[in-house]
DNA sequence: CGTCATTGTGTATAATTTACGGTTTCATTG
DNA sequence: CAATGAAACCGTAAATTATACACAATGACG
C-alpha cells in the first residue's frame, strides 16, 4: 500500500468516524538529563516538526481520544493529561506555507471542514518509561529540550508556550514532580526540575529544606553513587502525602 | 413568524454558517449583595434553566464567539472571559429526558451533528453594568446566587461547579476582584467576595491588612454613608499596580 | 444618652522565606 | 596515599508573612 493510499484511506476514515472540524493536539513533556522535554514527530520525507496529536472518534470522550493518542505515541497505557486551551483562532497559520514544507501528496478529501479548531493537552510522563512510536506519516517521533526547539509546524510553537505556561501555574495544585521524575531520583535532580518548570534558579539548600519539610518524599536507603562527588541519597515520592498536599495548599513554589 | 418558523430558521442558519458539533457554554459570574451569581436563561414556555451559549461562525474564532454571546446577554461590550474547560463527553446528558424538559416543538434539523462538544467559558462582570437579555428561545435572563441553584438542563450543574474550581483556582493570578466588583466599593465588600470565591470565612482585621498592604487599592475621599454601623471608607482599583501584583505574584489568597 | 455591632488600626506570636555558612564525602589528580 | 575541589546535606540568623486576637471610633436605633 502507497503512502498516497495510506492518507486517502486515513482521511476517509476521519471523515466517516471521527468527530468534524475538532482535532487534539499534545504536548507531552518528560524530564530527562536536568532538562525538560517534548515529544515530537518529523513528518515523513521531510525535515519539519510538530506535536503529536489526532482526531475524536464519534463515539468517545475528548479526554479517552487524548489519552488514545498518546498511548500510540508513547506506549503508556496510563498518564497523566489534562486540557490546557481550545485553539480556535479563525486563521491559525499559513495554509499554502504549510501544505508545502510538509510535502503533502494529497490534499484532504471531500467533506474536510474548511477548518480545524484543536483542543490542546498537555501530558507528563516518565521519560523513563516512554517508547516514543512514529505514525505512518512520520520518520521520527523524538524528545526535544523546551529551550532548544526546532522550527515547528502549523501554530505549534505557540501551542508549546501556552502549554509551559500553564505548566508553571499549576506547579503548586497539580501533581508535576509526581508524574515527571522517574521512581528514584535525588533531591538535586527534583530541583532541576522546579527551575526548568518555573525558569529561574533556587537556592540548593532552602529547596532541600523546603521539599523535604513537605513530607511528600520518602528516603530510600540507596545513594546514587558514580558521581564526582558526596553520593546523594535517593527518593522516592509518597502518593497518598503529594495528594494531600496538593489538596490542603501546602505546596507554595510560584 | 411562528416560534417553529423561527427555530426552523435558527437551526438552518446554524447549520449553514457555524462550525458544526462544537458550541459555546458561559458562565456569566456577578458580585451583588454580598453573594456571588451566576446569569442563567429560562426556557420558553417552561420552567427549566440553563446557561447561555451559542455556536461559533466558521469564519470568527472561538474567543470571538464567546465574547459575541457574552454582549447578547449582558449588553457589555468589554467584558473579562476565559476558557476553563472543553466538555466532551460522549454522553454529556440524557438527550431524551432534555428534550421533554424543553418543550422543543421540532428536533434539531438535516445535518445536525449526533453529539455537541462545547467549550465553557467564565465571565466575570461588574452587575451593576449589566443588562440581561433573553434570546428567542427564552423567557427570562435572570441572575442566581451560585449557592442556591435551581434544577439546571444538560450538564450545566457540572459546567458550573468546574467554573466556580478554576475561579477559586485563579484567584491569585487573574484579575478576579478588578472584574467583578464595581467601580467603587469598600473592603468589608470585597472580603466578602473572597470569602464567596473561597467559599470561607476569612478574618476582617487579617484581611483589612493584607488587602491595603498590596497597594492594589487607592482610598477614596468618600464613605459609605447610611449603614446602621460605623461608615466604611470607599476604595477603587489601582488597575496598574493590579495588573503587577498578579505579574510578580504578590496576591497569596488560595 | 446608652447600647450594639461594624469598621479600622493595632499588637503578639507562629510560621515561612530568604540569605548564607560549614561539614561531610566522593572521585580525581599528583 | 594525601590533597584538592565541589556537590550534597544540615544548619543558623534575619526578614517577612500569616494567624490570632484586642480595642477604640463611630453610626443608627430605642
Amino acid at each position: 500500500m502507497t503512502y498516497i493510499d495510506q492518507l486517502k484511506a486515513y482521511y476517509e476514515r476521519v471523515t466517516e468516524e471521527c468527530v468534524s472540524g475538532l482535532s487534539l493536539d499534545c504536548v507531552i513533556f518528560g524530564f530527562h538529563d536536568t532538562r525538560l522535554k517534548v515529544l515530537l514527530l518529523k513528518w515523513k520525507d521531510t525535515n519539519e516538526w510538530s506535536l503529536p496529536g489526532g482526531f475524536i472518534y464519534k463515539t468517545e470522550s475528548v479526554d479517552t481520544a487524548a489519552g488514545r493518542v498518546l498511548r500510540e505515541r508513547t506506549g503508556l497505557d496510563q498518564l497523566f493529561l489534562q486540557q490546557f486551551h481550545l485553539f480556535g483562532d479563525a486563521v491559525r497559520y499559513d495554509t499554502d506555507d504549510t501544505w508545502q514544507r510538509l510535502k503533502m501528496p494529497m490534499k484532504y478529501g471531500v467533506n474536510w471542514p474548511d477548518r480545524t479548531i484543536s483542543m490542546g493537552y498537555y501530558a507528563l510522563v516518565d521519560y523513563t518509561k516512554v517508547t516514543p512510536a512514529v505514525d505512518f506519516m512520520s520518520d521520527e517521533c523524538c524528545w526535544w529540550d523546551v529551550a532548544d526547539l526546532p522550527s515547528l509546524l502549523y501554530d505549534h510553537r505557540h501551542i508549546i508556550d501556552v502549554a509551559l505556561k500553564t505548566l508553571r501555574l499549576q506547579l503548586n495544585w497539580q501533581p508535576i514532580g509526581l508524574n515527571l521524575m522517574p521512581e528514584k531520583f535525588t533531591i538535586p535532580e527534583l530541583q532541576r526540575l522546579y527551575e526548568a518548570v518555573l525558569d529561574r534558579s533556587l537556592d540548593a539548600r532552602n529547596f532541600h529544606k523546603k521539599i523535604t519539610g513537605l513530607n511528600i518524599l520518602t528516603r530510600l536507603d540507596e545513594r546514587r553513587t558514580g558521581g564526582a562527588h558526596k553520593s546523594p541519597y535517593l527518593y522516592q515520592f509518597d502518593e497518598v502525602n503529594y495528594q494531600k498536599a496538593l489538596i490542603n495548599g501546602s505546596l507554595n513554589f510560584v
